[in-house]
DNA sequence: GCTGGCACTCTGTCCGCGCGAGTGCCAGGA
DNA sequence: TCCTGGCACTCGCGCGGACAGAGTGCCAGC
């Protein structure tokens, strides 16, 4: 029908429009500044229907119309059409990210370059650990009854935690302990390697026995437990730029909810790799996020994500851009990670 | 004098006043909330003197007086009494910081409870390297032409870096490598184990002598630079709170100033142990915290800092309280690294 | 040297009004 | 059947004036 399809094209501009103004959109501004072929009467017929049915509505009588969050959602869904990134922002995720010297260097610079790329508030998480490969497992007695171990993982993150053992380890029997557990773990991955565990055990001779098992659960229970993932969060004073526009009043519990974490992570949780998740105001769980919109997608070289990133905005966002420039960096970010 | 003294006594009332009411103060509210023994028309001469001298200003005529960044100062240094923390309060410090797992973790609950006890914008540096012992140095071999560099300092502090070598590393060279570099390295200070590292070099045998300068030279010239401290940052939620009044469209250049890290880390070069220092207002080189105040301290056990902490808020801040917290947090955390 | 009184100044706020933007509806035309 | 121009209506926003309140500086008296 040449009607559903107008209308539809009257969504998109409606959206383009109050995405770049923040005014809400009139039927004359929209004949005027979109080539839709009809006059503003029929914009109006078609923006009463669009009403109607809930993807637009309007501040207050006599005032423009301002997308729903389900208008939002039709729009990511079905009218964006994927933006490329210009060849200077590819070339500024190269310049960016390279040059790194650790992860931590990796993810800080990450987190900005979203931030620069978008104009919004960045997160990126650290890379799962139950998913990535055991590189090498390292022991230092510290005092007779204290174990540090230090876990390095194929992606290059580095964990340290302190064992309380009652037995004594000494420097020759530590030694026989990393070796041991060398053995076992590395190149395997932690949730892999948490159902041998009980075999490791029993395996061990018997005076290595209670280390081998202390030194496990350790590893297991506190590292794998995917509560400790860590978040890099960047960016928040592009919150400031428009945030007392577009967050009135709910800034403070949106930033309140960034810092607690738990929040974006378990977003987090969600993604898959290279496909691009979009939550869009109250489809988000959490109250603080009700009046933002969150652009995730998971990084990773394999078929599994690692970890993810993304953005969090006003609902009133360039999805379209932001969008492609999520994707853009997990991407580089995978390949980098990879390769170390 | 009778005189000056009271004089003071209007200070510190005008400051006090302030910081809680956030209006400008009236000569009649002051002699109605404190008890100063004078009339109101007393106290308005006493306020043309102090703004004579520069101690307070008013917004424009006809409004009550506020304090100047040298009012604050003076404030600071001569009227403020040292508050000590509340009994609850003390016991919130042992509760949130007992139980870390490690020193992220030490760090990330001290910036929290930082910000909690203050609400403001609470800093905490890392322990920085250069101050801190070595523990144990370990070696990973990657490939044959890479190496993986991981450094424990006594702080609980871990520091990874992949080094280039030409010679090709197996696996019984790093391990002599590995003895080699901690029997040098190991319980020295990094800024001491610098000068030796040329005989270190010297003394090695020949075929080691490319590893050692190699991996030496990348642990002394990346990890003691001063530059790569980092900084964990909380409580920028405590800024979006009273934002909008107090910092009237600066709250993005400040934030940016936050992420930014190096002013503040600038700040924090300065702190000495147990001696806190306070920057008010225009003291700050810094544009962006031309209107912020900021609270330092050192934390460390010894008589030098390993880093430092505090609490960025605005100049209107309660400046006994937050000294009294971020030096109660500070001595505590200090404790808590020493004995790891 | 302090105090009460007084005139003055200035801001913040409230109210009323007109303007403009935008809408919904309707009758006419393709 | 659908689009279009016209028209009356609604409502928020901005502007200007009036007003109340807070605060000051100054002065004469104690």
């Amino acid at each position: 029908m040449a009607h559903d399809d107008r209308r539809l094209r009257v969504l998109r501009a409606i959206v383009q429009d109050y995405v770049s103004t923040n005014d809400p959109v009139g039927s004359k501004a929209l004949a005027a500044r979109y080539d839709l072929g009809v006059s503003p009467a029929t914009i109006r017929n078609d923006m009463a229907v669009l009403e109607e049915e809930g993807y637009i509505t309007q501040p207050h009588t006599s005032a423009g119309r301002v997308p729903t969050d389900k208008g939002y959602r039709f729009f990511v869904d079905r009218l964006s059409t994927v933006k490329p990134l210009s060849a200077a922002e590819r070339r500024a995720i190269e310049k960016f990210l390279d040059g790194a010297v650790d992860l931590h260097d990796v993810l800080g610079r990450t987190v900005r370059l979203l931030a620069q790329l978008t104009r919004q508030v960045a997160v990126v998480q650290y890379p799962t650990l139950s998913r990535s490969a055991v590189r090498h497992l390292e022991l230092v007695p510290l005092t007779p009854s204290r174990l540090l171990v230090v876990l390095i993982t194929d992606t290059g993150r580095v964990e340290q935690r302190v064992v309380e053992v009652h037995g004594d380890a000494e420097a020759d029997t530590v030694a026989e302990l990393r070796t041991l557990l060398n053995a076992a773990f590395t190149g395997k991955k932690l949730a892999e390697a948490s159902v041998e565990v009980g075999d490791l055990v029993d395996q061990a001779p018997p005076h290595l026995r209670p280390l081998v098992a202390a030194v496990s659960a350790t590893l297991l229970e506190t590292l794998v437990e995917p509560s400790e993932d860590r978040l890099v969060i960047g960016g928040t004073a592009n919150l400031a730029r428009s945030g007392a526009l577009d967050f009135p009043g709910t800034m403070r519990p949106l930033l309140e909810a960034l810092e607690e974490q738990v929040v974006v992570l378990r977003l987090m949780a969600e993604v898959g790799p290279s496909q691009v998740t979009v939550h869009i105001g109250g489809e988000n769980e959490h109250e603080a996020l009700s009046s933002a919109s969150v652009v995730t997608v998971g990084y990773g070289s394999g078929d599994q994500a690692l970890g993810g990133l993304g953005v969090v905005g006003p609902t009133r966002m360039d999805y379209a851009g932001n969008m492609a420039a999520v994707r853009a960096v997990a991407r580089y970010v995978g390949h980098l990670l990879a390769e170390s």
